[in-house]
DNA sequence: TTTGCTAATGTAATCGCTTACAGCGTTGTT
DNA sequence: AACAACGCTGTAAGCGATTACATTAGCAAA
């Protein structure tokens, strides 16, 4: 038998508008009444009905979401954001909408769009400013608000990290192409390596955004005579992929060679290999956040997510 | 602005509950009405709430999708098999709950279970049973309910597509493990080029499942004197490998040797790839089906799911 | 004591749809 | 002619939440 509001404010002897305000944390119920309530609640192991509340709450929340044709929908990362994404909106039964690269003949109403990190986005800004949408990107942007994580702070932390296992000459495996969250690691890592003294030495390749394309970069600049004591890579995929070369060049890991790979999926993809971790949760709560700020016509808003290192046996001290 | 079913009544000039009664197929509305309604609901493009619909019918269902620990959830097969359920289920407006790997301690009240591919399949079924919970398979089983592609029947149409263009060396890239897919895929693929006649031989080779793993695969055959002209993989993701591989020897595709994969997500993985094509959609709204099925408790089936070719450039003729 | 405000709570409409029940012309039976 | 049966349709009460609005209590100021 599913309880429902309705029970739990008998138990607790308040009627179902005050229980539903302390589902929803506003802040206008009684201290005291709050807890009798969420004791009720604790008690009889009450669930709010997903589907009713989204019922009663849709109205003003149905939110897009927006991803080009030319974003690879299936890579790990993208793959996360999109479950992390639609866990939020679950938890705050916001109806969200797959929507088609190709906005011309879509007709289904909504309130806002989410942008994952678009290539075209002025293009596509435009289409929604016709629209009269609010959008939200996850990414860079200006004049909208957006999320990204710390890709500058993420790429420092990187070298710091480097740089304190005593490692003096590295290598960068980067992404061809102009994406801002590319350069922005690639500088803050080159930053940090440059202002390190003149007995280190910093070199940076760029490569396909892909397994293959880490592989490739890696076995190559080794084959070339690049032999650095530490490698920082742009993403994990890479990072797996130049793991993997080194493997099949039968260098050692981490003995012969450090590795450091960015995004915070490398324990799925490759156990054992450190990297910059984002906190991909946090950037769903927060896009969503910004996605119901801007239906409610606020100021947009930057928001960036910090990262942090999710440390790992690819790291070691630098040999001597 | 959403049409709602008033909208209709009104326009049609009956009242909702006639609606209702065409839109669910009840039979006692006369001819008449029915067609003037279904006219203007086609003609006002109309498409019925589905969680306004589950919140009045009552049957609330709340399915956990539960993955194994081994299972990789970053794998682009599992992303797109995710993103279809997930998509079913709300547009059957039924509630999805991702469940731990990990079950003790669990306590959400669930209608049912999902199991997607798992390993320690027994294991699991006995926990499921334990807690008297209707599961269904996305795989191969017996004894419950279960969804898969026809591995066979693809492995069949992988060796037709391959001799039809004169293929008479083939190789086949399958899966280290003890897969039933991957082995049924191995087994349709042999028994079709192995009664094509005396002058065709096949080899096969096993890997790891991931990109990597058939580069190496393909690179490591190729090295060792393996010169097929044609070539099938048992993924795609290891078909991407397998071309990088050849890419990097200098062999051209398709001209010195065919490709074919297997997943139907070459497309974006790697364009110009061809590849035995899923119906994910359609698995997903079959396992959603079976799920219902299951919760009514009615016996077990098991369900499979054709393949089709996506042909592209990776085929060609064999050379003479 | 009365007035005015604020904070906390109750009330009831609402979200979009289903469905039990009631109403009402027709037709068939006696 | 009276009545039952039937076929079709309208009406309104839910489903389980949210929330605008009304109401009440409590307290300070006049």
């Amino acid at each position: 038998m599913k309880i429902t509001i309705s029970e739990i404010a008998a138990h607790a002897g308040v009627s179902t508008g005050t229980v539903s305000r302390v589902i929803n944390g506003h802040s206008t119920v009684a201290k005291a009444t709050r807890s009798k309530v969420l004791e009720v609640m604790e008690q009889l192991g009450y669930e709010p009905d997903p589907v009713a509340r989204e019922l009663s709450m849709r109205s003003k929340h149905a939110i897009g979401m927006w991803v080009g044709a030319g974003e690879n929908r299936l890579s790990p990362y993208f793959s996360r954001v999109w479950r992390a994404l639609i866990k939020e909106m679950q938890d705050r039964a916001i109806q969200f909408i797959e929507m088609p690269p190709d906005l011309s003949g879509w007709r289904r109403p909504l309130n806002a769009v989410l942008i994952f990190n678009s290539s075209f986005l002025e293009q596509r800004l435009n289409v929604l400013a016709e629209r009269e949408l609010p959008s939200v990107l996850i990414g860079r942007g200006t004049g909208i608000s957006c999320v990204a994580p710390d890709d500058v702070g993420g790429g420092r932390l990187a070298a710091n990290t480097l740089l304190e296992l005593g490692h003096r000459k590295v290598l960068h495996l980067s992404v061809l192409g102009d994406s801002q969250w590319h350069a922005d690691r690639a500088d803050g890592f080159a930053e940090v390596i440059n202002a390190a003294g003149a007995d280190v030495s910093l070199v940076q390749m760029r490569g396909e955004q892909s397994v293959l394309g880490g592989y490739r970069l890696m076995r190559d600049a080794w084959l070339a005579g690049q032999r650095p004591s530490g490698v920082f890579c742009a993403t994990d995929e890479m990072a797996v992929g130049a793991y993997g070369a080194l493997m099949d060049l039968g260098v050692r890991i981490p003995e012969a060679m450090s590795m450091l790979g960015f995004d915070g999926l490398a324990p799925e993809l490759q156990p054992g290999l450190a990297t910059i971790a984002q906190d991909i949760p946090q950037i769903a709560h927060e896009a969503v956040s910004l996605v119901l700020e801007a239906i409610e016509q606020r100021p947009p808003r930057q928001v960036v997510v910090p990262v942090h290192l999710e440390a790992g046996p690819s790291l070691a001290q630098a040999p001597n």
